[in-house]
DNA sequence: TAGATTGTTAATCGATTAACAATC
DNA sequence: TAGATTGTTAATCGATTAACAATC
């Protein structure tokens, strides 16, 4: 028996979803400075990418574009918002109203792309009650309440570490599908919770040791840096 | 003819650098707790990494445990901040000091992992003047000739995307060896600068769309998540 | 010594790149 | 039609995992 139609694609490499959202940045790009039509070529070279891995990336999803011809900026545009559920709904939690907290409130794109932040959460009174990026502070012992009367699709958790997995935990019951994590912390999680690390401490210490570690050597410092040479031959 | 005996390892994987940090905060944790020896298995679990994957990273930059016993806490530690240069100073430079550059800023942490924070920049007259995180904020225009003085190893770009290159142009004239961008735009540098992006836009992009593609399903919503399973037979 | 665990090589796995047939 | 560029398969490359000999 077929697929039915609407199966989604297995198998697709994470690092080819998160090429997505850049590839639809250089598309709104292209669509602002009115461009209706771009080759697989030109877009790569946008996105920092190579032709051939943005065609790979993109098959993953389907056929989008027309042979000798190219890709029509809109339509494209419009399959990776379908892909990216950009014409959906996100629900989002904001826990740990700090620097990283209010980076991610105040961000107001975000709203243009479907993320609803629902509420914010932290312990410090003076916050509690207050709005941020247009969102009420509550306190965190409120979270599991809230987040049973109002369900979120995604946490994000920009908490001290001492309290993440406690977070974590309380989002994960109350069926939080992706969690955002800002602490320097592993998370546990159900795997059919999506989570996602972003850690500054991690990513500048790395960053220290590759920058300082003297004179381009090797491949250790060669990677996304300047543009990718066009080494496809692709005739 | 041999290598010089200070001779910097080659071809080492990304990837592999990006995870020493993780091991290093793991480490200082058993340090923390008084735990003197540890094994590979014992340390991967903690890192959320496999035995194997341990070893191989570690074995990229030297061996610094003993058979048959595991690894000394306070040598391995210490060897790994060797690499990771925390014996070291760095100076660095924060431009934009809106939410992510605070962030930075006031990351105490950082101060004890060898970063100095030399200078802040923002554009906003009443920002400049102020201090954040103990350190001056100056006016942007001052970037170039402040750098010329105060040479730094790395910058931080937590500014409007529409001046992240010109931030970085100038950052990269000034000598700075590696960018920490959190411009969500590709930047341009020379090949001998190390470029680190962390996007929280593409970020949250990306993980909605993983998160809400329905239940499980193949490679793509089971990466990062909860603690690999023992798959090596090791004997 | 016997048991344990590393260091390191070889096998596997996955992702990227190259190539070209299909076709607009 | 001829030229161009995609879609897609095959080849390459790189990173992870498994296995086990070395050795503490």
């Amino acid at each position: 028996m077929a697929p039915p139609y609407n199966e989604l694609p297995r198998g697709i490499p994470l690092a080819a979803i998160k090429r997505l959202p850049v590839y639809h940045a250089c598309l709104m790009n292209l669509s602002r400075r009115g461009v209706d039509r771009v080759s697989s070529s030109v877009l790569a070279e946008m996105a920092g990418v190579t032709a051939s891995q943005l065609r790979q990336d993109l098959n993953y999803f389907g056929s989008f574009g027309q042979q000798g011809y190219g890709y029509k900026v809109p339509l494209l545009l419009k399959e990776i918002e379908k892909i990216l559920g950009i014409d959906n709904e996100f629900h989002v939690v904001v826990v740990g109203v700090g620097n990283l907290g209010r980076a991610i409130l105040e961000y107001q794109n975000f709203r243009r792309k479907g993320f609803i932040f629902d509420g914010a959460f932290d312990v410090d009174e003076r916050l509690v009650g207050t709005e941020v990026g247009g969102v009420l502070v509550r306190h965190v012992c409120e979270l599991a309440p809230f987040l049973s009367v109002h369900p979120a699709d995604i946490g994000v958790i920009a908490t001290p570490e001492e309290v993440a997995q406690d977070i974590a935990d309380i989002m994960v019951d109350a069926g939080v599908k992706g969690i955002l994590n800002f602490a320097s912390m592993r998370l546990l999680v159900p795997e059919n919770v999506v989570l996602e690390d972003i850690n500054l401490s991690t990513a500048l210490m790395s960053l220290a040791c590759r920058a300082c570690r003297g004179p381009s050597r090797g491949r250790v410092v060669t990677l996304h840096e300047g543009e990718p040479e066009q080494r496809e031959k692709d005739r």
